[in-house]
DNA sequence: AAAATAAAACTAATGATATTAGTTAAAGGG
DNA sequence: CCCTTTAACTAATATCATTAGTTTTATTTT
């Protein structure tokens, strides 16, 4: 009934190609004529596996939230509290130094109401509430300090990746004390 | 020595055209195209105001940050401490809900590296810095102090935008609370 | 007032892009 | 061995940014 499988295959090493495209050169060089000539194929060839442009990006940001979630999993093992929370952190600032395409990706899907680019991010969202756990906070506290974590962790991140902080100062430095301060204050 | 002077003028005119373009369909939808025919000129004509869609972006990205500036500056008028830093945070998120668009420009510079990004960019650093100082933050606690808070606000108005806050509780109570708990933790 | 100048519009043409339509080749299931 | 489906292809179209060269027009200068 289906000749040529290994779909899902596929698109993860087209999606791959647009990482690897995304990382070197940004976001806006990641056009379906480029990304057809890093696979040596036509471009409307590539509308056998996604929806045109906004197809790709669609899928690029669902790889991406993936991608950052596995690293982001693994950091938060074996360790809990404040350690947790700053391994965390690191690990996250860690994937948007070392992926700034796939990072950008991430955030310009067509439709960030779309039920995959949701789905993808819920889990990142529940890996913050679990390693905030550890701090007890009561009621409504907790939703609002995961807000309040992965606003840093983007707003940093974004910052320092469109060259927002000009200052000669160690900016892992700066991370940490802004989380160390977040934490303190909100358990205080 | 110069017929048609008006240049200037001219320029924040299309700008401002330009801004109501972003803020009601995005930046995706502010091309040469689009903006000539609001105007009813034709697009090669904008090549004598500013450098191509390059030129316009940096133009935006400037113009932008300077009425983001003008908000934040009255909003720091005549208080102080917590309260100040609350008002001025709450001028960042307004305007980053009123203008999404040119919100959104603001982070669109094709080099934000630029000198006269970075002096508009400056001006706002400038404005976080003093806001800061009744806190009277030690050495480089103080420069750490405002990566922090600009993280906060950045982080915030970027997830809001970009929907990534699904969860039903109020946004403002989140933002209110998490700049409370980093100051709080900042000064203990 | 007339001429010179410079700004800012225009038309026409080019190249890159995404996209659609319709076609072809090939791999696996029946 | 044939059929179906996948995924490539070619060809054509529309939109976009951009460049070159031209024209209009207002202001300045003579």
């Amino acid at each position: 009934m289906s000749p040529r499988p290994k779909i899902g295959l596929e698109l993860t090493y087209i999606l791959e190609a647009a990482g690897e495209l995304a990382d070197q050169s940004g976001m806006q060089e990641v056009t379906l004529a480029n990304l057809a000539k890093k696979l040596n194929i036509r471009p409307p060839s590539l509308y056998n596996h996604f929806d045109g442009l906004g197809g790709l990006r669609k899928n690029l940001a669902i790889y991406g939230i993936e991608k950052l979630y596995k690293e982001l999993a693994v950091a938060a093992i074996g360790v809990s509290g404040t350690d947790a929370v700053l391994d965390l952190s690191k690990a996250y600032v860690h994937f948007a130094r070392q992926h700034p395409g796939i990072y950008e990706a991430t955030l310009m899907a067509p439709d960030p109401e779309d039920t995959e680019v949701q789905q993808a991010g819920a889990k990142i969202v529940e890996l913050t509430v679990r390693v905030l756990q550890a701090f007890e906070l009561k009621g409504d506290q907790a939703l609002h300090a995961v807000r309040g974590l992965r606003s840093i962790l983007h707003g940093f991140s974004s910052l320092e990746q469109k060259g927002g902080f000009k200052m000669a100062l160690d900016l892992d430095e700066s991370l940490f004390l802004v989380i160390r301060a977040f934490l303190k204050g909100m358990t205080a």
